[in-house]
DNA sequence: TAGTGGTCTAGACCACACA
DNA sequence: GTGTGGTCTAGACCACTAA
């Protein structure tokens, strides 16, 4: 029966649906309670949040559930827990940027955060690849900016990305900074919690060659990356082309 | 102090080397001992490990310090746990393979294990490479396995593994089954616990063209694999040339 | 010294699989 | 029904940080 006290802050399922999908953790509900407080901006990045024992209070389930909760949010990278000190709201800081969704790595091991030179920003209709990935209805405006990225001085990636317009208003009166998660993270509040991406092997045009410096046809890393934020829509289509004669895309298999 | 009983099984480390790393947990220690179990074949892969109220009581420890151990054990996939029917040491079959190693997908999304034809099979002294990723000394012997690999009937991966020769002994007397790490697994007791993968895109040679039945110069993604067993130790490197055409490299971020 | 997260314990009860 | 893993609780103590 599991009936225990929650399913109250602003009550999200009816205990129907709860009935239906069979048996529901009190720490998932705990912790859906607190993906909520993340994404309407009661708890800011970079800030504190209560203590296991104020939660647990607060809530009224035992602090080990709390527990089990922020743990599974920390292993999300949605929180950092920092003992003595206390449990914070993650930053789409440059560091966690590079440790969690930029891959692409010197060979020589050193992981640097790469430079950015916007080429354009544009506001377009979709298109069929766009609409596919963002899952836009047909003629639905996206905006789009285009940069060529430098890792050492030395250009390696030309990359487009693809915003829905509705979801970033007022975005292309904006200067574009190098780091656009935090953007979205600090204007709009859209965390991108995650995200997925397709590589395969191409071969350069002559326009992106020429933008790279090297020959029309030379094979190069494609990376088409959707990333999704908390509560799992897509909210941006990345498309890098990546020259890896001295860099390489790092995949760590657990 | 941390004067817990342990560390007595074979007494893996001094109590003076954990005086100077600091702290170390509990469950920490009874999930190495774990990990020896299943080094030292004492838990086989695909049989049931006892029950977690069994092996507190045999070490000493409450059930929920196993349970801890146990968790991080199968969230390593070395361990797979089944409500209502007990706790398995996982086996490297084509479904474990498929999830956990194998990372191109078709197009269409739907995963299948390739198929594998052998080139050649030789016995070699290791190159400048293949010292570094199997982190050998001078002068040592590898064997090396040449096949390609077919997803619904097209040849899509060249593909050459090395292995320690001095590891795998007899291994060029037996046929090469399709799934490699079973056999690892079965024969030589080696659990493939984790890889890591570095991609490029380069251009494919004549020689390697051939065999694919594409063009010379054609893309193609190197991915270049290094296979850690259970104590840590690089047991395999395995170069794979794929066409993208119609396949995919798969990665998650999260 | 006070407050935080981290570990460890003991026990109760729930969900699930199988005979 | 029995046994397994999964959840939840309550409380004690440890390790770490900062004032």
């Amino acid at each position: 029966m599991t009936e225990h006290k929650l399913e109250n802050e602003t009550r999200p399922e009816a205990p129907a649906g709860a009935e239906i999908l069979g048996f529901r953790p009190l720490y998932r509900q705990v912790k859906d309670q607190f993906v909520r407080r993340l994404m309407d901006g009661r708890w800011l990045p970079g800030t504190a949040i209560p203590s296991e024992g104020q939660l647990a209070g607060e809530i009224g389930v035992s602090q080990g559930t709390v527990r089990k909760a922020l743990d599974e949010l920390a292993s999300e990278n949605l929180l950092v827990r920092r003992q003595g000190r206390g449990t914070f709201v993650a930053e789409h800081d440059e560091q966690r940027i590079l440790f969690q969704f930029f891959k692409l790595v010197s060979d020589d091991g050193v992981a640097r955060f790469p430079d950015s030179r916007v080429l354009d920003m544009t506001r377009a209709t979709a298109d069929a690849a766009e609409r596919t990935a963002l899952n836009l209805p047909a003629e639905t405006d996206v905006i789009r900016i285009r940069r060529i990225r430098s890792l050492g001085g030395k250009p390696l990636i030309i990359e487009t990305v693809s915003l829905p317009a509705a979801v970033f208003p007022g975005l292309e009166d904006t200067p574009v900074p190098n780091n656009l998660y935090s953007l979205f993270a600090t204007r709009y509040g859209i965390t991108v919690a995650n995200a997925c991406e397709r590589l395969k092997a191409v071969a350069l045009t002559a326009e992106q060659a020429h933008h790279l410096g090297v020959a029309t046809g030379t094979p190069a890393l494609s990376i088409d990356r959707i990333a999704l934020s908390l509560d799992g829509s897509a909210v941006e289509r990345r498309l890098s082309l990546c020259l890896t004669e001295e860099a390489h895309y790092q995949s760590d298999l657990r």
